[in-house]
DNA sequence: GTCTATACTCAGATAGAC
DNA sequence: GTCTATCTGAGTATAGAC
């Protein structure tokens, strides 16, 4: 279960890791205190020591993705910056290497199953879902395009729809994604598909030179 | 709790109705046999006269949702005739108003609600997913637009990738739906988008009139 | 097909010794 | 901060009377 060099970890990292493991695969209510604190090694009575209660594991565990998450977009601070140095296709490319880079960690990609098996239970999963995945991706695109269409780097189509265009597909790829890995499946087709969702709609939004 | 005249119901059905409630609510873990049979107004003892045990009333719901699903996409041996028949924007508004209409029937909903809770606990919910919903939409749609393009109604862009430019945004959008829908709130904002979305792609894959 | 009664396991959580 | 011991309730499931 990969859950080896954990004699650095304090107790309470231990329980967050175990936890996630654990949440990731059989869902909060799936998996009991009993066993969280049996694979990390201590009693029941212990882990109370660390969190006043089961739910509040599933707060840090939450906490702890959202933060996680928000280091993949740049600030807004320094997106003038970046855009007027790039093309769209390099933007749109190092971004999805970014992500690439994110949920190939193997504890975001746990961090993302728990979020999608909560998130009709834990108000707090729809939550980060709603605004800080969907709607903070979606508006960071729409002022990053905004941008670009400026320089006249860009199509001028409206940025909403452009956003839109961009991401949704790329949501539900990886989900799909996801769940290809769950299974150890083959995800080189999926991840094609991405490959060739940005360079399609590059073709669609930049000025072809035909 | 909408579950008023379940009068005419039998036992059986009214079992599966109550925990197609509490399931999409709380996941199948988080609902217990006492809940459900405290539901339907029976004792725990007389749930198993109707289910082997609590796993098979899950079954028996993802096997619902799958033939219900199965409604939703035409046979092919009619596809011939409905596509030679329509333009590509019926066709793709038609089979977006066939959504509509099932994922509006409250049943249908939860189903969905469900099949997203349980699909990294259940191999079976994860094969609903990549197969009956990713694989047979995509597949379905590559049919039909190659057969658009062989009609000289379509551009001839890849069917493959025409098809998931189509289809993998809806996915997400979908999914944002149902959340949205789960809170109460307004859905008129992802309605919109999505049908933005259809319109988006008819421009760019059908011939344009300037 | 429904009930009562019961078996047995496991849940989350606490008190208090060390 | 960890342990032993224990509580109380809830979990799934079965046997057998009606």
């Amino acid at each position: 279960m990969q859950t080896n060099l954990t004699e650095k970890m304090s107790t309470k990292e231990k329980i967050l890791q175990v936890s996630i493991n654990l949440f990731s695969q059989k869902g909060y209510s799936g998996v009991s205190v009993r066993e969280i604190t049996r694979e990390v090694g201590i009693k029941e009575s212990s882990l109370y020591n660390h969190f006043k209660n089961k739910e509040e594991i599933l707060e840090s565990i939450f906490s702890i993705f959202r933060e996680e998450f928000s280091k993949l977009v740049p600030p807004f601070e320094f997106l003038d910056e970046i855009i007027s140095k790039s093309t769209v296709e390099d933007f749109l490319l190092r971004g999805y290497e970014n992500f690439r880079t994110h949920i190939n960690h193997p504890v975001n990609e746990k961090f993302w199953r728990i979020l999608y098996i909560e998130h009709y239970r834990e108000p707090l999963a729809r939550e980060i879902f709603l605004n800080d995945i969907i709607k903070g991706t979606i508006d960071f695109l729409e002022s990053a395009f905004e941008k670009f269409i400026q320089l006249g780097k860009m199509k001028a189509y409206p940025t909403k729809l452009l956003a839109s265009e961009y991401q949704y597909p790329l949501f539900s790829m990886h989900a799909e994604y996801n769940m290809l890995r769950f299974d150890g499946k083959d995800t080189s087709e999926i991840e094609q598909k991405m490959k060739d969702h940005i360079q399609f709609f590059l073709e669609h939004v930049t000025e072809t030179k035909n």
